[in-house]
RNA sequence: GGGGGCGUAGUUCAGCUGGUUAGAACGUCGGCUUGUCACGCCGAAGGUCGCGGGUUCGAGUCCCGUCGUUCCCGCCA
């Protein structure tokens, strides 16, 4: 039977469903929400009114209206309705400690229904168990749960600290395209056909960078937005293709100013909104020394598992594979996993497939046990070698040894990575611990070996280091970039440096870059232009906004903080994007498919 | 671009070495129920086993392809 929809009429909402107690005894309240649950005990019927402030239960009770308890008898799940009734203390003994308007119910002896709903495809429900993919698909359904409503509004009362804490201290907020134009380098564009210009097109920016430079050369000389960026590329727990940042940029600093704003900016932001105590200052490593003891240049910093040398113990030995991978220029490198010395076969089987999966030659592994040194390589280590080990990787009974020989790239990717693998399989993370850590001096330039040539590891308007500028010409691989990034809990959450400011450093860097003459006018061209009237020395740092709330709200995924995410192929499985469009629509803007 | 997981009732899942009638829980519907709060009790309905092809006497199960989703590598200045 179809249930008769009830117009709202001149009724007022009196109070929300998360409000009302023990104070409001006897109070006559008109609440407006959807319906939680129904629990019908035939002659009283109980209702969970929800709204995103709380639940608040409604009871149907003949002795109070028999009228309002038979349409009660209708209600389902998700129906909205407007109650009206008196806030009651509950009986002797009901009182339910779980909710906190758990002390009172309203008795109800109005009823109105304002709109019904079919079944929803899931329970409203925090532990929820429904799959991504329907939940996706019914975005605005997921978003009713709880859970989700705290973390957006977690999320907006980040954007109203992070607004409040940079306008305090004089930045000032400036928005900037969002039809741009593609760049270059980078990450893949999204592009925009222009209608006006045929065969032109905008692209959705990767990031406001060359607008809030332009903004330092304007004067504005501390800027700031939270704002949309957009990349092209594929997708994984903690990248969307539209993401938020924290755009900052200041003139006439050094990285200490830019990174003592972070800092203070992320301390604050924890503690107001996690009550969580951030170290002051956050420690900091070199990117070489990142690589050197954690394989990473994000390294998680709440356990130790370090990354040691193990070269001078390998060149004493007799074991070709270590000893070929010295001579061609390598590194043997260790870890101490300790007291796991009892792995079985097939679990160091398992790292092995790990190591290789991720391009390791292999994993060599030795037992420390009380005998000494155990496996079926220690046969090529004399004893002087094997004491050489045991310093280096500081080795006890008990420990169990994994080295990785090869090129220190490629022993920092495995090694790097088998360190958070067994940190998670050992459980050595600490719940509750917070070690943010700035990483600083990363390379300027990083080699691409398939196009021939170096690209910015940063990006191509990173200042190099002063000191390093000699190098520029002799060893471009070598420079040291004025770059940073703020890394927490192995999440790089954002990252920075300070730009170039004189237009010939520029050109140089676009020339190492192999950006030609001609391409970097067609590209950047304004950008050179403005550097040369009065640029002032300027730096800046960008935070991932979105991990930034994933940290702080404990969700593993940014899908979770994101009102309207997509999915890991880039599509919004609600609204069904993207999708084809009308050939006129095609025309007008001069395209056709292929 | 590559690798792994998943896809069976509205939802979450089970379904063994291929075997004839595909199950459970939750949800839904009906009945009972005046103090529940994940209410309870009784009963019922509900299936294109993602899609296409193949192997087989026989496929949810095996094989190939494909689509979707998810995790990871590459990629993400």
């Amino acid at each position: 039977m179809e249930v008769p929809i009830e117009a709202l009429g001149d009724w007022e909402r009196t109070h929300d469903c998360g409000t009302l107690g023990a104070d409001y005894i006897g109070q006559r309240v008109l609440l407006m929400g959807w319906v939680w649950r129904r629990r019908d005990h035939g002659g009283v019927i109980f209702i969970d009114l929800r709204d995103r402030y709380g639940i608040t239960q409604i009871v149907f009770n003949p002795q109070h209206d028999s009228a309002a308890l038979q349409k009660a008898d209708q209600l389902r799940s998700e129906f909205v309705i407007a109650v009206e009734g008196v806030v009651e203390s509950r009986p002797e003994g009901m009182i339910n400690s779980k909710l906190p308007t758990g002390a009172i119910e309203v008795n109800c002896d109005q009823l109105r229904t304002l709109n019904t709903s079919p079944t929803p495809p899931f329970l409203i429900e925090d532990e929820i168990d429904a799959g991504e993919e329907i939940r996706l698909k019914y975005r605005y359904l997921d978003l009713r749960r709880p859970r989700i409503q705290q973390n957006l509004l977690l999320r907006h009362q980040a954007y109203r600290a992070v607004r409040n804490l940079l306008d305090e201290q004089k930045f000032i907020e400036i928005e900037t395209p969002i039809l741009t134009k593609s760049t270059p380098e980078g990450a893949r564009d999204y592009l925009v056909p222009s209608r006006v210009h045929p065969g032109h097109f905008f692209a959705l920016p990767q990031s406001p960078q060359t607008y809030k430079q332009l903004l330092m050369i304007a004067g504005y000389d501390r800027y700031f937005q939270i704002v949309k960026c957009f990349r092209d590329e594929d997708l994984r727990a903690d990248r969307q293709p539209e993401f938020t940042q924290i755009d900052i940029e200041m003139s006439f600093v050094r990285e200490d100013q830019v990174m003592d704003v972070a800092e203070r900016l992320t301390r604050s932001l924890f503690a107001k909104l996690g009550k969580i105590n951030l170290p002051d200052p956050f420690p900091r490593l070199t990117y070489h020394e990142a690589m050197d003891r954690f394989g990473s240049d994000k390294p998680d910093m709440r356990f130790a598992l370090e990354l040691v040398d193990a070269s001078v113990g390998a060149r004493a030995s007799e074991f070709k594979v270590f000893r070929s991978v010295l001579e061609d220029g390598g590194e043997v490198k260790g870890i101490n996993v300790k007291g796991c010395n009892s792995f079985s076969r097939g679990k160091i089987d398992g790292l092995i497939a790990f190591a290789q999966d991720l391009g390791a030659k292999g994993l060599s592994w030795i037992k420390h046990t009380d005998n000494g040194l155990e496996s079926s390589i220690v046969k090529f280590f004399p004893e002087a070698a094997q004491t050489l080990l045991i310093k280096a990787l500081d080795s006890e009974p008990g420990d169990l040894l994994l080295f990785v020989a090869d090129q220190p790239a490629m022993v920092a990717r495995v090694l790097g990575a088998l360190r958070l693998e067994l940190a998670q399989r050992l459980e050595l993370i600490p719940a509750d611990s917070w070690t943010p850590l700035w990483v600083t001096e990363f390379p300027l330039l990083e080699r691409d070996e398939e196009a021939g040539r170096f690209t910015a590891m940063h990006h191509p308007f990173t200042s190099p280091m002063e000191e390093d500028l000699p190098l520029m010409d002799s060893d471009p691989g070598a420079v040291r970039a004025r770059a940073y990034d703020l890394v927490l809990n192995g999440n790089e959450i954002a990252g920075g440096s300070v730009r170039i400011f004189q237009r010939p450093v520029q050109a140089r860097l676009f020339e190492l870059l192999a950006i030609g003459k001609e391409e970097a006018e067609a590209k950047f061209g304004f950008l050179l232009e403005a550097l040369e009237y009065g640029a002032p020395p300027h730096g800046g740092i960008a935070f991932g906004f979105d991990r930034l709330i994933a940290l702080l709200t404990g969700e593993d995924s940014i899908r979770d903080i994101i009102a309207f995410p997509k999915t890991n192929k880039a599509s919004g499985l609600m609204e069904n994007a993207p999708s084809a469009v009308d050939n006129t629509q095609l025309r007008d803007l001069g395209i056709r498919l292929a």
